[in-house]
RNA sequence: GGCGGCGUAGCUCAGUGGUAGAGCAGGGGAAUCAUAAUCCCUUGGUCGGGGGUUCAAAUCCCUCCGCCGCUACCA
């Protein structure tokens, strides 16, 4: 049996949910309930991300211990899921007992490792330098503004303080080979898009540094094993989620064995080093095979500014949803911008994609031939005739669709897999225009029939591929065409409906958006007469 | 500073040597099954500026201008 592990990261507790955190869940949920349907046996994981000094200061600063605080705040992010109507199979949080097993689990491995210069993959030395708790990064002197009041800031803007404490390091710089040698020649697909992968590789040959993997001047954290004053950079404890979530450290479960190597990290354009080149290089050195790929999305703007809480345009997504609906705003972040690149996010634009895409192309195409169905032909499938070389054109390209959208989904190609989808709702628009099968039915009945059974077997297929985009909608179409539960999987693809099945009474799947205030006939927009 | 990318129709972008493309927006028409939806036709660009290679350049080379990403660092 296919199988397929995806991951979104794991939110830090403390961020509020916005766009960009649905946009990277959103993607993963598609890519999951694709490869369900299509036969493969799926794990979906997210989670959130709880350790660290800054939830140390804000559970403070809310006047709760780390864990009730980290315990209301995850909250907020299944919330997020649930409202995204996202098919998540598990939901880790870090500071479960599996993950500080686990965590723990891959220190000893690392620490047990040689790395591939021979040396110890982690020594104790000493840190001293400045640190940005909100950044949770360290800066060079250089990089420091110092700021009317005195204060040294991190380019960021966050204050930074200097630090000087022991701590473990990680051997990350014998693992530069290695690295290289992974990228280029054993895995080539390993990271996504072409530019981050080109980033990550011109940063590794550069040279890289050991890398500071623990700390002592704060509680909140795993132990380090054997060594109690310390506790694990967020990172490396963060990073391990991915593993602990298919039973790591028991490598021998069925969950383990099936899922491991993940098939996909998503990630923002953020993180892309932590998972490209810090994450294969933990990994590695515990000895445990590293993931297929990883692939790095864009950032939204939202009416063309960079989305911050000073602005105060931060979008929240249950606004969104609550405004235009939950299928097409899902369908709108995957469909407006090709995936991998930055994009803005805009009322009009929105708007344009939810009348123009959902309501007129798709939603009005379903509409239109089914309400004709229940008008003209019995309100049901009706039977088809010999097939003219038109039909057997749209036909084909409907079938057509399930391979053109596998190979697009297989690239994270989002947005063409949509355009390809589009290309078929287009081509049955003009198919019936071209038919017409309002003038059939006073002219050639059975020819109208045939006209009619090859449109519904069209928006059959178009349903069962756009479920995973639009699970809601396309459950209604599919429920509209009587579909079957068990003929809704990819399995089913090519059992064609059946002439003579009733069809229940047609229903609008996409309303249009219309602003407040105008009026119901429009404005200005009525074209012809 | 180094490396990389981008700059093509009003907007968003595709197009990497051989007569400039798509979607949306704008204009005209057809049809009337349908969510005032659909279909057809159409306006519109000296492909950032300049120079070069070539029979031929949006596409290759040089240079300049503007924007962006990664990264390094200076006095």
């Amino acid at each position: 049996m296919k199988h397929y592990y995806v991951t979104t990261p794991i939110y830090y507790v403390n961020d509020a949910p916005h766009v960009g955190h649905a946009y990277t869940t959103l993607a993963c949920d598609v890519l999951a309930r694709f490869m369900r349907l299509d036969g493969a046996r799926v794990h979906f994981l997210t989670g959130t991300d709880e350790h660290g000094q800054k939830v140390e200061k804000a559970a403070a600063a809310a006047g709760m211990t780390p864990q009730a605080f980290t315990d209301k705040v995850s909250q907020n992010f299944r919330a997020l899921a649930k409202a995204l109507n996202i098919s998540n199979d598990d939901f880790i949080r870090t500071t479960e007992a599996r993950h500080i097993k686990s965590s723990q689990a891959i220190w000893r491995a690392i620490a047990a490792n040689k790395s591939p210069k021979g040396r110890d993959n982690i020594y104790l030395g000493k840190y001293a330098g400045w640190y940005a708790v909100r950044d949770e990064a360290f800066y060079g002197e250089n990089e420091l503004v110092t700021g009317p009041d005195g204060k040294k800031r991190a380019p960021s803007g966050a204050e930074v303080e200097w630090v000087e404490e022991p701590s473990y390091f990680f051997r990350l710089s014998d693992w530069q080979d290695w690295l290289i040698a992974y990228y280029e020649t054993e895995n080539p697909g390993f990271i996504g898009p072409v530019s981050r992968r080109n980033e990550a590789i011109s940063f590794v040959r550069q040279g890289l540094t050991d890398l500071s993997i623990s700390r002592t001047t704060f509680k909140w954290g795993v132990p380090v094993p054997d060594a109690p004053d310390h506790i694990m950079y967020v990172w490396l404890d963060a990073l391990t989620n991915y593993i602990t979530a298919v039973g790591y450290p028991d490598t021998k479960t069925d969950l383990f064995s099936i899922f491991w190597p993940a098939d996909l990290h998503m990630v923002g354009k953020d993180i892309v080093r932590f998972h490209a080149v810090y994450w294969p290089a933990f990994l590695k050195a515990a000895g445990i095979a590293p993931p297929q790929r990883v692939f790095a999305h864009g950032w939204w703007t939202v009416e063309g500014q960079k989305m911050s809480k000073s602005l105060g345009n931060v979008v929240e997504p249950n606004a969104l949803i609550a405004r235009y609906g939950l299928d097409p705003v899902r369908y709108f972040l995957l469909r407006e911008v090709p995936f991998g690149q930055d994009g803005d996010f805009s009322h009009a634009a929105m708007v344009r994609r939810l009348n123009t895409d959902l309501a007129n192309d798709l939603g009005n195409l379903a509409q239109r031939v089914l309400s004709f169905v229940a008008k003209n032909a019995g309100g049901a499938v009706s039977q088809p005739g010999a097939l003219t070389a038109a039909d057997e054109k749209l036909l084909g390209a409907a079938r057509n669709l399930l391979p053109a959208v596998r190979a697009e989904l297989a690239e994270q190609l989002f947005h063409k897999a949509l355009d390809a989808l589009w290309q078929v709702v287009g081509d049955a628009n003009r198919y019936i225009d071209e038919q017409a099968p309002w003038t059939l039915r006073k002219t050639d009945p059975a020819r109208m029939s045939t006209v009619l059974y090859a449109l519904t077997e069209t928006l059959r297929r178009l349903g069962l591929l756009l479920q995973p985009f639009m699970p809601d909608a396309m459950a209604k179409l599919l429920d509209q065409l009587a579909i079957p539960a068990d003929a809704r999987d990819f399995a089913a693809f090519e059992r064609a409906l059946v002439a003579g099945t009733a069809l229940p009474a047609p229903q609008g799947i996409f309303p249009r958006y219309v602003e407040e205030g105008e009026a119901t006939a429009g404005k200005g927009g009525q074209k012809g007469r």
